[in-house]
DNA sequence: GTGAAAGCGCTAACAA
DNA sequence: TTGTTAGCGCTTTCAC
């Protein structure tokens, strides 16, 4: 690869100039010009190594999710991917498969290279990320919290999310709704049963056996959904707190041959690719893609210098915002 | 961020000393520990853009794909960041959304930030990437071939796929077989037809109508299912050519309430998160993650120094290796 | 085995 | 407006 000595010199001006043609200083337009002949005869490409070692910033931004295979995440991803590309940034893919060590990794690689900032779906925590904000890097979390007043955040409205997953089983005449939820430990899951709890609690409550603490697995909203099923005294309506325990949730009842007539199922999320929404069935949308395109928004914002304090943005089913919190 | 030149003065060594250690050179042992206390004492972690404009090397793999949120992509990366993960690689996530403008836009990233390698599923016969092969830079095509034959290749066995999922159909004792395939431009698209046109033709071939080359997307399926559908003579098959068309055609039957009883589906690629499989549905998986694993290790083999000849990797739908052969 | 010094390709002072 | 020069943080000769 060519490098600006070469263009300067084939262009007859100092390295300095082709720099500044590169960069948009002014320059004499005749200068101007036979820099650029000189780069398009030489296929020149400015490294963004060297201009990064020497100006400290670097155009790369680290997605680091759990599961790139959750199509929440995929579809976020897209959104990120959307809006980094076009500000001219790239977007590194870390996947952690929930294990705090991989987090660990990813922020040795933001660190050794120099990223400027990275958007988050931390597992647990997110104390794993403290020394990026400790360097001053910007971090946006998405879908959960970092447990750092310094971490931006761009969220669903879960709370409201499942309030309306609930009421509409209400709304359909339900009586005994019970709730699958994910492990107590995640803040969504945490969120969601809250709001299911919020509606159950108006009508008199629910039974303790129906609150079941899964995953957020496919495996796990089987074997939740069979274990409702064998109660004494079983729901007739359930809400699942996440896409993937769906599926496995409405696998369960056909194998079962359970109709969705009999124990209606809503969930908080979006089913990936149904084939045709079984009736009973009711889906609260994650605005998946609009949560990936604010918080690379937000963070190409801080990354620019915007230095307001954190702040989380709230998203409902539509992608629109609900309120935006001043720091916790 | 602390550099190397802290860290020796630190250590009371030069910074040469400290650069052996880190590259695990032989260096008398007290020097090593007291580099070591002084690494860890300033937090420090070597610069990889320093390194890398010195060393020429990179540890940064472009993902170059269509469409990020097609489940067969995802997997796909999800099994090449495994694997380059492993590594010490991050990857780089190159969505192009079909676009040969957003494939230039990325073949350029890739050489700014002189990344040493691509895994690439190209739009159309893969120009844009002649670039990079010039410069050397080796490349793993993944699903499709790039008409070039210095890259390498990992894919599925498409025309056994496309052959089985017919036969399929055959077995059931279905007579008229039609297929939804993609745009004839892509690779895989012609190859499923093949097979397909190959097993209809031992049993006296199909009216041409019976073959509808659509778009490989969700909604291609859908109008192309309902186009087979109004036929004065309908079939009683369909081979679907990939997933997302395969959900766009199970949901226009859904919606006209034909079973899959009436009209068998057998589809090359795997349905993501099936629910159940309806009865009368076949499926003949692709072995995304497979793809994405080797792609990841071939090119690895490559940065390494490997410069046998380019090779094609046909996996079958278990992942297996179908045969190695040599360039095209 | 270790240190001094040069240089990777770029940008930013500073002079001219 | 332009060129000269120094330096970003590292690795790598080359002496010692």
């Amino acid at each position: 690869m060519a490098t600006i000595y070469e263009v300067a010199e084939l262009a007859g001006v100092s390295p300095a100039t082709v720099s500044r043609v590169l960069n948009g200083k002014t320059v004499r337009p005749p200068h101007e010009r036979s820099v650029k002949a000189a780069i398009a005869e030489l296929g020149y490409r400015p490294s963004r190594r060297a201009r990064s070692l020497r100006t400290k910033q670097s155009e790369m931004i680290a997605l680091i999710i759990p599961d790139i295979e959750n199509p929440f995440f995929t579809s976020l991803a897209r959104g990120a991917e959307h809006v980094t590309r076009k500000a001219g940034y790239s977007l590194v893919l870390c996947n952690t498969d929930d294990s705090p060590e991989n987090e660990v990794q990813y922020v040795e690689t933001v660190q050794a290279e120099h990223m400027p900032g990275a958007i988050v779906a931390a597992t647990g925590s997110g104390h794993s990320f403290t020394p990026l904000l400790d360097e001053g890097r910007p971090l946006v979390a998405v879908d959960r919290h970092i447990e750092d007043p310094r971490a931006d955040a761009v969220m669903a409205d879960n709370l409201a999310g499942a309030i309306e997953a609930t009421e509409w089983h209400v709304r359909q005449g339900r009586e005994r709704i019970a709730c699958i939820s994910g492990q107590p430990s995640v803040e969504t899951a945490r969120e969601r049963v809250r709001g299911w709890r919020e509606v159950v609690d108006r009508a008199g409550g629910a039974p303790d056996e129906y609150l079941i603490w899964s995953d957020y697995h496919v495996l796990g909203g089987d074997s939740a959904m069979r274990r409702l099923l064998s109660l004494p005294n079983p729901p007739d309506a359930v809400v699942v707190a996440n896409n993937l325990m769906a599926i496995g949730a409405l696998t369960a009842l056909a194998q079962l041959g359970v109709s969705t007539f009999d124990i209606g199922v809503s969930v908080c999320g979006t089913l990936p690719y149904v084939i045709s929404a079984p009736p009973g069935v009711h889906t609260v949308p994650l605005p998946a893609r609009e949560i990936g395109e604010r918080a690379a928004r937000l963070l190409l914002g801080r990354i620019d210098g915007d230095t307001e304090p954190a702040r989380t943005i709230v998203l409902d089913s539509d992608g629109a915002d609900v309120r935006s919190r001043e720091p916790r």
